[in-house]
DNA sequence: AAGATATTGACAATCGTTTTCATTTAGGAC
DNA sequence: GTCCTAAATGAAAACGATTGTCAATATCTT
């Protein structure tokens, strides 16, 4: 009935460091090659478990691709937000929206919705990317 | 370097008329499903290459899915729009966001982004649905 | 230390989607 | 209509991310 335990292990604690290093986005297969370049050899599964784990407790971010491929990151903020993504070199900033938050709810009380979530992405071209073109 | 002509077939036929009577959402697999049910044995392939091509022509409205499902439904408008979608029955309403388009246009600027695109999807419960719990 | 159970990891299985490639077909040229 | 060429099809295999299986292992409690 209640959620088992949760133990703390080397490898969670492997996994959640490389997700605190690395910048921007990954998926958890970056995740896992990160993992064995610097030694530690932690299962495929493993990782997955974890990182689904780690997004439900809020310990990191997700971002779900246009092609269906989940991405991890550190967490910065704790509160609901949005991310401006470059398409290029996956350079990541995160927005804070209140007009979409309060535009989302409105739509929503609109046509009596409730229980209601949204997903937002905004992608576009870095001006770093853009100088190099 | 240019792309090739594109001619029309019985199956392509076949596939658009089942997205426009179809109301809703539904995968590339439901569409395949529902034109053998109507006789029409068009492979699977066939059926995705089609959708995939559609959509890229703005012929068909697309929306990914949580968990990556991509799924098709008959246009109602060319502009650019969102969606409102029930969870339970997967109804949905067609939103349109001057507010949002706006403001995500606005942050890209800030941040010196160029060639802004976004993704943005409501779910909830709808009133029906509601009622039924 | 010992017991109970959460966790791991190698591997198989799933599932949506894409690719391959031989065969068929559309559509223009004659 | 007939020919021709390239586009389109379809069956099956390949793919890629993710999840399930299950025996072996590690953690926490007592």
């Amino acid at each position: 009935m209640s959620d088992p335990v949760r133990r703390s292990t080397k490898q969670r604690a492997a996994i959640y460091e490389v997700v605190q290093v690395l910048p921007n986005f990954h998926s958890a297969q970056d995740i896992h090659a990160e993992l064995a370049q610097r030694g530690s050899r932690v299962g495929l599964s493993t990782v997955y478990r974890a990182l689904a784990a780690m997004a439900i407790e809020g310990d990191v971010d997700t971002l779900l691709r246009d092609d269906g491929e989940t991405l991890y990151r550190q967490c910065d903020q704790e509160a609901h937000h949005h991310h401006l993504v470059c398409r290029q070199c996956g350079a990541t900033i995160e927005v804070d929206g209140p007009t979409v938050e309060t535009w989302t709810r409105r739509i929503a009380a609109q046509h009596d919705f409730d229980e209601v979530s949204h997903t937002l992405e905004i992608f576009g071209r870095c001006p770093n990317c853009r100088a190099k073109s």
